[in-house]
DNA sequence: CGTATCCTTGAAGGACTTCAAATGTTGTGG
DNA sequence: CCACAACATTTGAAGTCCTTCAAGGATACG
């Protein structure tokens, strides 16, 4: 477990579609000591009140976070797709606040608080970029408040569906205007603060007006000006232009 | 303009909330050169689209995150007090994704992103705990997502009310129960996804039962398990146990 | 003292939820 | 490899929370 991975080649791939890194801070990234582990559907890898020591980068699959109201209500707060370290802000909190589980099969790679605080005292540059991935996690949180709180049920599922399209594609996961998207409609309603039944019926609006093919597993996308134009989204929020990190 | 900032003891105060820091550490933020200002109620003070050299301090007064949609409704990210630095963001994204504004006169230090990214190479420990920061924003951003997303307006009032009293206590800007809260009912809806007119009847029905007394300018919390309760508010997501950074 | 802003109230309408049940799909063990 | 349970999608119908529109008061400030 502490020979170089090549499951980390997914985080280099992400932060170097931001940030171009040197030979010597990728050595450093692939020889991060990381155990990688193969986690079935629906587990939870992180649960509220957990003092995690560890981080988890995402290898394959789809993981949530999120949390249940009293009454049983669930809001899911984000998606996590490969490339991604979800729990990454356990670096500088101590108390889960949420929780992280796995929506389909996943392979995550464990990486101790340890070995990335390290990484980050001898490579300043990685630290930011660190900290810039956990920076462009909240400004997805802000566009999904947007939604929330501002959209209606049709704009907010057309934004969300363009959000996942531009992301799969930044670490090669789609095709074109095709990506996978194994979501059910429950899981894509407790991300929207939606019913199954509405979000199901917005679909088929969707479908209907032949904006997106929408199956188990994938998102085909048919007409984006449309979609972009009805979900009002600007990806600017995504920070995805290259740039230098000071 | 060069000169140790006392404007710089409300970051102190905050960060110290949460780390102890060292002489050298309070004196590198007191040195931190910083050019304060007052601004006026209903300034932008960075907008969307903006890429910013410098980040801002919060002194004094209430400012607010918000964008607005093509039809004109309006969603606020989030509410800043004094201590907080509602755009640190800017240090690792080079655009402004919304808008930073006043919500009453403030007195603002603007510092140049040059500075912090210079106190942070020598101060990795100010570094941890100024990322930190970011962490418990985008904490603080998850906890209104599920407001929005899952719980009725009254719920989401009283949640929102005990946060910001417990924010507000934090940095001593409460006494016992009653804290400053210059808002109008159009912000608080705009930031809690409501309508004024529902603002406004919800705020009528929580004075009603004694709960709380909100005038123009101050929060009172007259039953605070009873608002708790009515909001699920459990304050872990803010972060304020003491903890030493790594 | 007038004007802008904010708060308040009433009434009508709409977007979405809840409940309930039928239909379709998947995966697993016998 | 089929049977069947578990899960996911779909549909209908009734109800509710919240919005929108509209207008009247209250308050603040130059």
């Amino acid at each position: 477990m502490d020979a170089p991975h090549s499951d980390t080649h997914a985080l280099i791939r992400k932060i170097e579609s931001n940030v171009t890194l040197t030979e010597d801070e990728k050595a450093a990234l692939l020889r991060l000591p990381m155990l990688v582990q193969d986690i079935r559907a629906g587990q939870d890898i992180v649960r509220e009140g957990d003092r995690p020591s560890r981080c988890c980068l995402m290898v394959e699959g789809f993981t949530c976070r999120h949390h249940v109201t009293r009454e049983g209500k669930r809001q899911i707060f984000s998606f996590h797709i490969p490339g991604e370290i979800p729990d990454l802000q356990n670096l500088h909190l101590r108390t889960m606040d949420h929780t992280l589980a796995t929506v389909t099969r996943c392979k995550v790679g464990f990486i101790r608080h340890e070995a990335v605080q390290d990484l980050c005292a001898r490579h300043p540059r990685l630290a930011g970029a660190l900290w810039r991935e956990t920076l462009i996690d909240a400004a997805i949180f802000r566009e999904w408040m947007m939604g929330l709180g501002r959209r209606e049920a049709d704009a907010r599922i057309a934004h969300f569906l363009c959000e996942m399209l531009v992301r799969l594609r930044a670490v090669g996961l789609a095709e074109g205007n095709r990506c996978p998207l194994p979501l059910t409609q429950t899981e894509i309603g407790d991300a929207l603060g939606l019913s199954t039944v509405h979000v199901n019926r917005t679909l088929q609006q969707l479908r209907g007006t032949h904006l997106i093919t929408l199956t188990k597993t994938h998102l085909t996308v048919n007409d984006w000006e449309r979609l972009k134009a009805l979900g009002e989204f600007d990806p600017t929020y995504l920070h995805q232009q290259p740039r230098e990190v000071a």
